[in-house]
DNA sequence: CTAGGGTTAG
């Protein structure tokens, strides 16, 4: 007979089968508790704790006492205090009570690996359905799905929970026809069921699957409807995601966190704070934590307003939220984007240790700020330290060469990413590499070194060509560029204006004035305030 | 005692 979802933990068990347990008396209740009171709020020393004074001030456990004593045990994690725990089990004679061995097992299998757990479980005369529950989950985690399976086919029981567990298995592999069919054979289903499926869709993209089980779902939890607003974001559709995000009637902090990271990580930083003011109204209910604190940042350093970052420390510190790495991190890019290089640093020293991300948002930093020698510096202090750098590190590191001027190191560099690192270049390394070449005057070699790319150059790489054209008056590159720029970005008049600079200051005054009459066809001369420039 | 959600940064 199935279990309304609501009532999942109304019933304890433990009311009845203690009454039959226990011969005297209710102090032994209130021992067992305390101590799953304890371990279900996550104060799992405390738990341990609990259990031992129980032991000393002399009163016998019962199974329900040690199975939740185990359960802190599996969280601490100490294997040391789960043996010792285990030792009093046999002591106590609770060798066959399948509570105690199910939390005895299931506590091995997260502690001790397979061979460990399977030994209780084969020793247990009398197995349940949380029994095989655990020995499915056990096999799950192990990641052996074929195993799970089979254990699933062949047990005697099951439930909801076994049902759940064997189409998320699936459904987490992305073997989405498995997990549909075995979803259509359940004999009952709970929101988990569903929410199962659904992100077992997005995770292998289809948003049209993961919403047609979300729409057909009788109840919804705060999990389906988070993991749509996710789901969207992380494909790039912010509109569908706040769709979803403003029906939902009590949007929790996750909600919240979720809505606000996908606007910071989809280029919509204005989106980010506006919802983070309406989150920070009272009667939003919630209150913002690191996680929130985290992409707001990510959102003002897009922005690159220094008054922003100010104004975002005098916030958490408001709300008593100290600093940790992510968040440390977050603030010294965001410095870093708007000059702040002296706080930047003040942070990045701060760091309780310093990372990939940390290292390359601070050797950004340096380089944007052309502060070459501290990019460099940094690098090798990286290097000395053993962190490995990516594609991202050196995307800064470049930066720092080519606002230095360094042709030779800096090509030096180029080599060395992919021949000593092994990382490849990717377009955005060609564009820096393009602009220091093409800035030192080596027009020839900049475009022989876009010719060689295995890619297809964006238009910032052009752009830096016919910007390198244009300040070595250079009109044979300069028309070759801009052609290309005009195919990648015809709307944008900047690469226009360039061209018809690099005319004008050759002389060349008939074909500036071709170059007009084209741009006002288009409709583009009109535009004044050069927009491919950010305003200071 | 078992299953289902949000990770932040370059």
């Amino acid at each position: 007979m199935p279990v309304p979802w609501t009532a999942k933990r109304a019933f304890p068990s433990r009311h009845c089968r203690l009454a039959s347990f226990s011969s005297s008396s209710s102090s032994l209740s209130s021992w067992t508790q305390a101590i799953r009171s304890a371990a279900d709020l996550g104060r799992s020393r405390r738990a341990v704790y609990l259990y031992a004074h129980m032991l000393r001030s002399g009163c016998r456990p019962d199974p329900f006492a040690a199975a939740a004593a185990l359960k802190a045990c599996a969280r601490i994690p100490s294997k040391p205090l789960a043996a010792a725990i285990h030792g009093h089990l046999q002591k106590l004679g609770f060798d066959s009570h399948v509570y105690a061995q199910t939390a005895l097992a299931d506590v091995y299998s997260k502690l001790d690996g397979l061979e460990a757990a399977r030994k209780i479980f084969d020793g247990m005369p009398v197995k349940n359905v949380v029994s095989w529950n655990s020995i499915l989950s056990m096999r799950m985690r192990a990641g052996e799905l074929e195993a799970a399976r089979r254990v699933f086919d062949e047990m005697p029981v099951r439930d909801v929970i076994s049902w759940n567990s064997i189409v998320s298995g699936y459904a987490k592999a992305g073997d989405m026809d498995s997990a549909a069919e075995l979803f259509d054979c359940m004999p009952e289903r709970n929101p988990a069921s569903y929410n199962g499926m659904i992100s077992g869709y997005i995770n292998r993209g289809d948003m049209g699957m993961a919403r047609e089980f979300f729409e057909e779902m009788p109840v919804r939890s705060n999990v389906s409807w988070i993991a749509m607003i996710s789901g969207y974001t992380r494909c790039g559709d912010v509109a569908s995601a706040w769709d979803i995000f403003d029906q939902m009637e009590k949007k929790d902090l996750y909600a919240w966190n979720s809505m606000i990271a996908g606007y910071a990580q989809n280029g919509c930083p204005r989106e980010a704070i506006q919802s983070f003011n309406r989150m920070r109204k009272p009667d939003s209910g919630v209150e913002a934590d690191e996680m929130t604190f985290a992409s707001v940042i990510s959102a003002c350093s897009q922005l690159g307003n220094l008054r922003f970052g100010l104004w975002i420390e005098e916030y958490m510190r408001l709300l008593g939220i100290e600093l940790d790495d992510h968040l440390r991190t977050a603030l010294v890019d965001l410095y870093s984007k708007c000059g702040g290089m002296d706080r930047a640093f003040e942070l990045f020293s701060g760091l309780r240790r310093r990372d990939l991300v940390s290292y390359s948002a601070i050797i950004l930093g340096c380089g944007i700020n052309g502060r070459s020698n501290d990019a460099i510096k940094l690098f090798q202090k990286m290097l000395d330290e053993k962190v490995s750098p990516n594609a991202a590190t050196f995307v800064g590191l470049l930066t720092a060469y080519n606002h230095a001027g360094l042709v030779e190191e800096g090509r030096r560099c180029f080599v060395s990413m992919s021949k000593k690192h092994k990382i490849a270049p990717s377009v955005d390394h060609y564009a820096i590499i393009v602009d220091l070449l093409g800035r030192s005057g080596r027009l020839e070699e900049a475009y022989q070194l876009i010719r060689k790319m295995p890619m297809q150059p964006h238009v910032g790489v052009w752009g830096a060509l016919l910007l390198a054209s244009r300040l070595h008056g250079n009109i044979e590159f300069g028309e070759l560029a801009a052609r290309n720029c005009f195919k990648l970005k015809p709307e944008e008049s900047g690469y226009y204006l360039l061209l018809a600079g690099l005319y004008a200051e050759a002389g060349k005054w008939e074909k500036a004035k071709r170059l007009r009459k084209m741009m006002e066809a288009k409709g583009l001369y009109k535009m004044p305030g050069c927009s491919w420039v950010e305003p200071a």
